[in-house]
DNA sequence: GAGCACTGC
């Protein structure tokens, strides 16, 4: 997959949107570099290497760039696409000797970039991946004590602060696509400026006593919100670098749009009929919408004249399979015209090649978080407009490789309305994993540096919830409990589910369950056309008691079929290496299963990593209970006690300790059966309030949970919900 | 009776 690293910008498109190139040089007056259209990225020699740096059009602001790194504790820097801002100003500042004390860290949202952009920044130093630049995500880390700039995710660097929470090894610190707002992008900010203060009033020493050098703070920003950084950080001054991106054009339609699917549809056949070749790229709200307009595409086009019939329409979002994801990047045949229907994937993760033209719906599906008083809380997906960073980002992409033209399916009057920036995550999410990691921080989550402040409902609902898993105590304090449960890279439901996987005697089957429950990439492939077939093939993994044993069944159906042909592979004569074998048959086997190998393969390396965190907890992963459901379904209990509910007489559900109607959602294999108790991973709300991930327990066993057997211990009102610890 | 996008010692 093409990673992105300086994607994020606003572009210079020529329209009226966001505020004119003059008036962005009179931010805090600071510096303007100019860029202007030129080379492709060069992967040659290294003279060509050095040709294509000065090239950029950060380069001529190099040494403004440096003094002001220099001169202030903080410095935002507003870059268009395409400025090289990313690849070059950790050079510039390690070649300013400011890696002399310590480490240059840039952090990223995504790994794919941190991976790739290390790559590159290597290279144009000369030096192997991993010494003077290296890099560090999940599962991956390639550093030596020599590695001067290091990237990593925000979330790697938020671990890190639970270890070293004033970032002693770090001089620098360049928070990069600070304007995503990730959780951690937002907990390294709020912990940023704590450790600026504590470094430089010198409250805290280092380990000799000594005061601390100051930590350098670099906020990268490619959107309108970079004066909400300035401000933030103390107003510290920010500079502009201008971008190397094609003018685009922009078309707002003249009248609200009643039907979005129906305005795409015609103004994609418009376009084609009417405009120059190039591709097209589509933005929609979700996969439903995505695969209605591809088949009424499809249905149109032999009625347009036959010299212009070549159409290729390729749908693109995160659960489509990765074989059919990389289509989009095959040109397509001599004279066709491709369109990419694709949803929020296209705006930041994947840049598609060949887009000439955008069509906007200015519609997106948002996660919401709605915290219940109680403290468990209820995620929602709606379908919502979208913001003017949003909005200038998806036109950006029709002007990567030439000028281009976006039409916008909602009236410029619509775009004036939208919110500048997105909604920040901290503020659609469930909060337990970042309350605990500020505790740990010893922070106060009442009182920490938010930029944008969580509503307080949603702050005291994560309090309850640590306080019921006791990872804090009554006065809102720390547990040593607590403690272990942040050192899992789980939420901390899901650490105390592996923790009491101990005394249970089942590890092994909580970690399997555990690691499938949290990958990312989805297990299920499923498409309106096989979605019978699939739920046939899949019927024998079913367990009667619902769906976390059945993942375990999954994934020891896998391992089983990975094992027995490994011998069969290595006791041929001339195969290659003895793996290839297996692989192919546990390819095969999730085709006919209609799985995704890809998740079983990424949960095999979550597993990994779980055995070792049980390993420092001094568990033993290797306890197992066999075919035995009981203790599993008990250590799931164990967490996810705030989210099990009871039958009610209508056949619905009220979960307990809230009075919250459920019903069971359509996936779980428990849709039919409805046992009297369930617990479940999540909650929905769609067409109705649904319950995701479903197991039954047994009923007497919810008197042992926090819930039920003690006053205190899940009560709502508990005393530390004034928030001080 | 149904699935935006990322990500972690």
């Amino acid at each position: 997959m093409h990673s992105d690293s300086e994607e994020e910008g606003q572009g210079s498109t020529s329209n009226a949107n966001g505020p004119s190139p003059k008036k962005k040089r009179k931010i805090n007056g600071v510096v303007v570099v100019n860029g202007a259209n030129g080379r492709a990225l060069s992967n040659g020699t290294s003279n060509d290497i050095k040709l294509h740096r000065t090239q950029l059009p950060i380069w001529t602001g190099k040494a403004a760039l440096v003094s002001a790194v220099k001169n202030n504790d903080t410095v935002v820097v507003l870059g268009e696409t395409g400025s090289g801002k990313t690849t070059q100003l950790p050079q510039f500042l390690h070649e300013a000797g400011l890696t002399r004390d310590g480490i240059i860290a840039v952090t990223q949202p995504r790994r794919v970039a941190a991976i790739s952009l290390a790559a590159r920044v290597a290279l144009e130093q000369g030096t192997p991946l991993g010494q003077l630049v290296g890099y560090n995500v999940r599962f991956d880390e390639h550093t030596t004590r020599n590695t001067r700039i290091k990237f990593c995710t925000d979330g790697m660097l938020v671990r890190e602060l639970l270890i070293d929470s004033d970032l002693d090894r770090y001089s620098v610190v360049v928070v990069d696509e600070a304007h995503e707002r990730t959780l951690r992008t937002d907990m390294l900010l709020g912990s940023l400026k704590r450790i600026q203060r504590e470094r430089k009033t010198g409250e805290k020493r280092d380990r000799d006593g000594k005061k601390m050098k100051p930590l350098k703070v670099v906020v990268m920003s490619a959107t309108l919100d970079a004066e909400r950084f300035s401000a933030f950080f103390n107003r510290c001054p920010v500079l502009y670098i201008s971008g190397r991106q094609h003018p685009v054009q922009i078309c707002h339609s003249k009248t609200p749009v009643e039907d979005f699917q129906d305005a795409a549809l015609r103004t994609f056949l418009q376009l084609h009929l009417d405009h120059p070749p190039g591709d097209v790229l589509v933005f929609l709200p979700g996969q439903d919408d995505i695969e209605s307009l591809a088949k009424s595409i499809r249905a149109y086009i032999p009625q347009v004249p036959p010299s212009q019939q070549k159409v290729l329409v390729l749908p693109l979002y995160g659960a489509l399979p990765p074989e059919q994801q990389k289509k989009i990047f095959d040109p397509p045949p001599a004279g066709t015209r491709k369109v990419v229907l694709a949803t929020n994937i296209a705006e930041t993760s994947i840049t598609i090649p060949g887009i000439r033209y955008v069509i906007d719906t200015g519609l997106c599906k948002e996660r919401s978080y709605h915290t219940r008083h109680g403290g468990s809380g209820l995620d929602e997906l709606l379908v919502k407009p979208i913001s003017k960073s949003s909005a200038q980002q998806r036109s950006g992409r029709a002007g990567r490789e030439a000028p281009g033209t976006c039409f916008r399916l909602y009236t410029e009057q619509s775009y004036n309305q939208l919110t500048n920036a997105p909604t920040p995550e901290i503020q659609r999410c469930d909060l337990n994993s970042a309350i605990l990691d500020l505790k740990c921080l010893g922070e106060d989550p009442m009182e920490f540096a938010y930029m944008d402040r969580p509503l307080d409902d949603s702050i005291r609902g994560s309090l309850i919830t640590l306080y019921a898993l006791q990872a804090l105590d009554s006065q809102g304090r720390l547990t040593r409990l607590g403690r272990r449960l942040a050192s899992f890279p789980l939420e901390p439901a899901l650490s105390l589910v592996v923790l009491s996987s101990q005394s249970r005697a089942c590890t092994a089957e909580i970690l399997d369950i555990v690691s499938l429950l949290t990958c990312t990439a989805k297990l299920f492939i499923d498409n309106a056309d096989t979605r019978e077939a699939a739920a046939d093939a899949r019927k024998k993994f079913q367990h009667r008691d619902g769906d976390h044993l059945t993942l375990l069944n999954i994934f020891r159906s896998f391992e089983d079929v990975l094992s027995s042909n490994l011998s069969a592979a290595s006791s041929q004569a001339n195969g290659g290496p003895a793996h290839t074998g297996s692989r192919r048959a546990a390819r095969e086997w999730c085709k006919a299963h209609f799985l995704n190998e890809k998740a079983l393969n990424e949960a095999t390396t979550i597993r990994t990593q779980l055995r070792g965190n049980c390993e420092r907890e001094k568990i033993d992963w290797k306890v197992s209970c066999g075919d035995d459901a009981e203790p599993v379904l008990r250590c799931l209990l164990d967490g996810l006690f705030r989210k099990s509910a009871i039958k009610a007489p209508d056949g619905t559900y009220r979960q307990i300790g809230m009075q919250q109607v459920l019903k069971i959602h359509p996936s779980s294999s428990l849709v039919d059966r409805k046992p009297p108790t369930i617990i479940f991973d999540e909650l929905l709300i769609t067409s109705a309030v649904y319950a995701r991930g479903v197991s039954a327990v047994h009923s007497s066993w919810l008197i042992d949970t926090p819930l039920l057997n003690s006053n205190a211990r899940g009560n709502t009102t508990a005393p530390y919900t004034n928030g001080h610890t």
